[in-house]
DNA sequence: GTGGTCTAGACCACG
DNA sequence: GTGGTCTAGACCACT
């Protein structure tokens, strides 16, 4: 279910925050929908439960997902309002690293490939 | 030599930070080149020191510039290699916060007008 | 420097959250002050250095502190706006919160009583 | 039975929690009382069926009903040890936050502001 | 030296 | 069974 790179440079936990994020977003994780458990998962992928657990942690400090102790961890609502307070948010610092961008001399044409290929990846996620 | 406006809403301090380093990047400021004093400046520009002071920390910070303590502040090395981890550093941020934009429900057009508004951003200030 | 209840139910990690927020408020660490090394804290107070990791990365996920990997985490400058958009955040979650409360029970004057507590650690603190 | 404010900018669904709980807390609602089935809630209201659910769901969340799929939604035992617990619970996180709020410059008279009407509130919608 | 990641395995309170 | 915390100790890339 959650497909990792474990050769990457880019850390386990990252991975499988962005994965669940993606399942989130494109509806394969309703709201309510009961994750995997840290212990189960952990075996799955055989990865240290400790992994798994940043992960998840990360996922609830931005709001995807919640998690009841004792019971388990669950994809969460997302309203609408909240959803917008953290477009609004993402807007902000992407307009900050763009300006970065820029300024270290990657060309608008480079960012539009970026744009893309984030593009591909959202669709073929789906 | 730095021109700012003084009627934006954006920070003074944000906007000499933006001046400083596109005159680095763009090679008008060279390596080592001695920027001016923080008295100095500030009254060139009528503005409060802990303003120019504020600005000039906030590029070290950046890698920017270095400042000896009582003799000035000095424009950065900024190697190619060093310029390059950046911009690395910069698109993996990038991608991160396209995709999170684009899970959000941020459309393709309306990431386009932000690179856009930046690049006008870019060539005003110059 | 940092001192700990090692018997108190309260995590370690959330102990050494609250107390560094309270010195970074009191103004007893300065923006851009070096806090101390993950090691070197573990050492101090005798804790394993991922305790004092998962602070660190807790305040700097409440944007407290920034860390330069190799070199070092540093307290943030908390300008004005971020602050004040903070406590507007702050002050939505508690408007829930006492209502909360209020529901289950808790009576005007134990919530009074809550912030006289609340103040005087204030006090205490400086 | 349940007022709502069709004008306000609180969503209907929020308000619908807000007033159950309320119903169940004073003991207008007794345990294992039947609450109106979502369809003729949602004629008696004239509102969206989906919005009663949103509601009903919530509240299932927060422990204040349970619902027996295909008879309907029950209010929940909610024994004195357990509402005690949360009540634990919800003074543990007030302290923290109400602690947050006054770092971040909240005098003690805003914050008495903020109780005062939520108690408001409170009276407002018995 | 620094922060960041990860494993292995333990204990707790809660449901 | 669950999530949450913690220890002990390892490796990495970077300064």
């Amino acid at each position: 279910m959650f497909e990792l790179d474990i050769r990457s440079r880019k850390p386990i936990y990252e991975q499988l925050v962005e994965k669940v994020k993606e399942l989130i977003i494109s509806g394969a994780l309703r709201p309510d929908e009961k994750l995997p458990s840290v212990r189960s998962l952990s075996k799955d992928l055989t990865v240290n439960p400790n992994t798994i657990q940043k992960a998840y942690r990360e996922l609830e400090h931005e709001g995807f997902v919640y998690s009841l102790p004792g019971k388990g961890s669950y994809v969460s609502l997302l309203e609408e309002k909240v959803q917008e307070r953290k477009l609004e948010r993402v807007k902000e610092e992407l307009t900050k690293l763009i300006n970065e961008a820029l300024y270290l001399g990657l060309t608008k044409e480079e960012l539009l490939k970026l744009i893309e290929q984030a593009e591909e990846n959202k669709e073929g996620g789906n």
